[in-house]
DNA sequence: TGGGAGTGCTTTTTT
DNA sequence: AGCACTCCCA
């Protein structure tokens, strides 16, 4: 037991060995976090103030779950299997699977991902004739799963206004058909859940009882329904052990409630609050640069890491001229630092969106440096892969709308667009799922549609009795997905994937030992929507990786880059269009960037940049200002980079069109009589239509009609 | 039915 | 630019 503790610092041993109390931990980037987190776990054990039985541990992705259960059971002998440890979510269907009854849903009840919910209210939208140019899917389903975040039903939501009046009826619709189909979504599996301990005095006393501790991983990502579904648990004086780090809240964009730690703070943590506020992961400098950004936000619970490390190097700060410029750079370094005995594994590029990892990529297949993208499509997300797990979901419940539609013409089977409104409207009369209503249709229709259902049929009989896995690979075969794509010109690919879907099934049984409630197969139907697939494979290669910054959250290397450090592009223009708030988010995202870097940090930017198909100039990120001179060390001088803008066409791209007449191009500084000296940023037209952009500094950013505005370069 | 052309959008993302 | 989605024709 000494041993547990023998390592921790003061704060961390402090929060580890707390007695029974509600604690909030304020632990900053790289200060042991998970590490106090599970030692907290393992102390109440072997100390013996809680059993395993009694420990409710709540963390955000399946990976942290698994992290934190992988690292519990080095620390204490004990089979953590039985332990309530899990994402919110999949507690939640825990919860729900094993009181299906008492919450009103059907055993098999099976979880729509984000697309299946999409398709949901599309279909929806159609089978009432409401027009999608006036009420667009994607943003119904925002205004759906915002409802149920903030914990109100249809019944219940405001209608402010006609336009809302509809779309709360649609909400409703959107209720009922769920029902109707015994499906849920992501957001329905924590407010059916939240709802049933509610409602359910003998089951909420029941947990209540049971959980004495309760522990919160990324407190700063909850929402409001998670929170009060917390406070629901926590209601039997269950103690609440809450980490979090207000400074890296980066999802409020997805509803998440930094406000949260507040009214924690406020509602149960009193006066326990602990800083962890040593860093074990970056250099002095790299900590520094962090620290003086994330004081420039105004809401902050306050904190400041520091660390013993020692100052290490200054950060490179690197100004291409153009994106493609910025990414040689950086292939460049990256080829010194391997030639150096860095491991690749040990570079990250981070980068705001997505579509800035084109360039680098690029970059970095032209000169041979081996890289992994994180964040594309994952495996339980392709189209082979749900199809599959359509056919196998309709076995499980035949009233899912969704799963039918999917497959119901894939491979084609003649059944069209006719047949398929035809059946719909006779479902829609009938009140049933189309599987149902499919026996009453006639014609044609009656007969093709019939053929589907026979085949379901078939398959449910031939497969009943069989293992999971061979029963996916019976479906595959027999429905007619393995010969459709071996067929295909590029099937195969897919054909691999669903041979590693057979893989999973057979995965799944041997780590399970089979069946939750309802069997095998619903509990893997499950697993695939809630474990959409660990990212992809080949995790572990001597590569360098490529991700966004929120994907970069809670991991940690040697060297990162964080790429394309312009104005509009990080700060991102939509967010600080969103007002202060806005922009801070953007900075705790610049925050969570910097200290992700252990030894060697890099910020980069270009001055032109492809976007959308057009060459946008660029002006350096205001966060780049924001990070201390002294800190930096610039590897192409600023002033040399203003002077030295490359004639038309000299780097690669060039520019969208040469400079143009009037003799002011982009980069150059320019002295105006009312704002002062400013740099060009854009120009635009040519002759009396001529216009510049031009930076001010301090006086901001104008558009200038050259015709009018007096400059004169300086 | 399926493909080719035309249209529109484009931050971040887990469950 | 690149992708997803729709629409229309063979």
């Amino acid at each position: 037991m000494s041993d547990l503790i023998a390592n921790l610092n003061a704060p961390q041993l402090q929060a580890v060995t707390l007695p029974p109390v509600h604690a909030l931990i304020l632990a900053g980037a790289g200060s042991g976090k998970t590490r106090v987190l599970t030692t907290r776990i393992a102390w109440l054990m072997s100390t013996g103030q809680v059993g395993p039985h009694g420990v409710l541990a709540v963390t955000f992705t399946n990976k942290a779950a698994k992290e934190m259960t992988a690292r519990l059971s080095s620390l204490v002998p004990i089979n953590t299997r039985g332990m309530w440890i899990g994402t919110f979510h999949g507690l939640c269907n825990r919860l729900l699977r094993a009181h299906y009854r008492e919450a009103g849903l059907p055993q098999t009840f099976q979880i729509l991902d984000t697309a299946d919910q999409l398709a949901m209210v599309k279909r929806l939208l159609k089978n009432l004739n409401v027009d999608d140019e006036k009420y667009p899917p994607r943003e119904l389903v925002h205004f759906i799963n915002a409802h149920k975040e903030q914990g109100v039903r249809a019944a219940q939501a405001e209608a402010y206004d006609n336009y809302t009046q509809k779309r709360v009826e649609l909400y409703a619709e959107y209720e009922n058909q769920c029902n109707r189909e015994g499906v849920v979504d992501f957001a329905e599996l924590l407010l059916r859940c939240y709802e049933l301990l509610q409602r359910n005095e003998p089951l909420r006393r029941h947990y209540q009882e049971r959980f004495r501790y309760i522990l919160v991983d990324e407190f700063q990502d909850t929402n409001k329904l998670q929170y009060a579904w917390l406070q629901l648990l926590a209601g039997g004086g269950a103690k609440v052990f809450a980490v979090g780090d207000d400074d890296q809240s980066i999802y409020a964009f997805r509803g998440a409630e930094v406000g949260n730690m507040r009214d924690f703070e406020r509602d149960y943590a009193g006066d326990n609050i602990i800083r962890l506020e040593q860093n074990y992961r970056s250099h002095g400098n790299i900590l520094a640069a962090a620290n003086a950004l994330i004081k420039n936000n105004r809401e902050r619970l306050g904190k400041n890491l520091w660390t013993d490390a020692g100052e290490g190097e200054p950060i490179r700060a690197f100004e291409g001229y153009s994106d493609l410029d910025e990414a040689r750079f950086i292939v460049e370094e990256i080829r010194e630092l391997v030639r150096d005995g860095v491991s690749p594994t040990q570079v990250a590029l981070l980068y705001r969106s997505n579509a800035q990892s084109r360039v680098l990529e690029n970059e970095l297949f032209t000169k041979g440096v081996p890289y992994k993208v994180y964040g594309g499509l994952r495996f339980f997300e392709r189209q082979e892969i749900k199809h599959a797990l359509a056919y196998l979901r309709l076995l499980g419940n035949p009233d899912d709308d969704t799963a039918f539609l999917r497959v119901v013409n894939f491979p084609t089977r003649g059944i069209g667009a006719r047949s398929l409104e035809n059946l719909q409207a006779t479902a829609h009369q009938m009140n049933s799922s189309l599987y149902n209503a499919a026996a009453s249709l006639t014609g044609k229709a009656g007969q093709t549609v019939g053929g589907f259902i026979r085949l379901i049929e078939q398959l449910r009989q031939e497969t009943e009795n069989l293992p999971l896995p061979e029963m996916v690979e019976h479906i595959i075969e027999k429905s007619g997905l393995a010969q459709h794509y071996r067929t295909e010109k590029e099937g195969q690919d897919r054909l691999e994937n669903l041979d590693e879907l057979i893989n999973a099934a057979a995965t799944f049984i041997d780590d399970e030992g089979a069946i939750g409630e309802g069997g095998a197969l619903v509990s893997f139907l499950t697993l695939a929507s809630l474990e959409a697939g660990e990212h992809q494979a080949g995790e572990g290669q001597e590569a360098v990786q490529l991700m966004s910054v929120h994907a970069a959250k809670g991991l940690e290397f040697d060297v990162v880059f964080i790429t394309g450090l312009e104005q509009g592009l990080f700060p991102h223009e939509n967010s600080v269009s969103q007002g202060r708030d806005g922009l801070e988010e953007e900075r705790r995202l610049m925050y969570v960037a910097v200290t992700r870097a252990r030894k060697r940090l890099y910020v980069t930017c270009a001055q032109t940049r492809m976007l959308h198909g057009q060459t946008r100039y660029c002006v350096p990120s205001s966060f780049l200002e924001e990070i201390p001179e002294q800190l930096l060390r610039r590897l192409n001088k600023k002033a040399e980079s203003a002077s030295a803008v490359p004639a038309y066409g000299q780097f690669g791209g060039g520019y969208a069109e040469p400079p143009a007449a009037h003799g002011l191009r982009v980069g150059m500084n320019v002295e105006h009589a009312k704002f002062g000296v400013g740099v060009i940023v854009a120009t635009e037209g040519r002759g009396a239509d001529a216009r510049v952009q031009v930076n001010f500094g301090r006086a901001g950013m104008k558009w200038l009609a050259l015709e009018y505005a007096k400059l004169t370069p300086v």
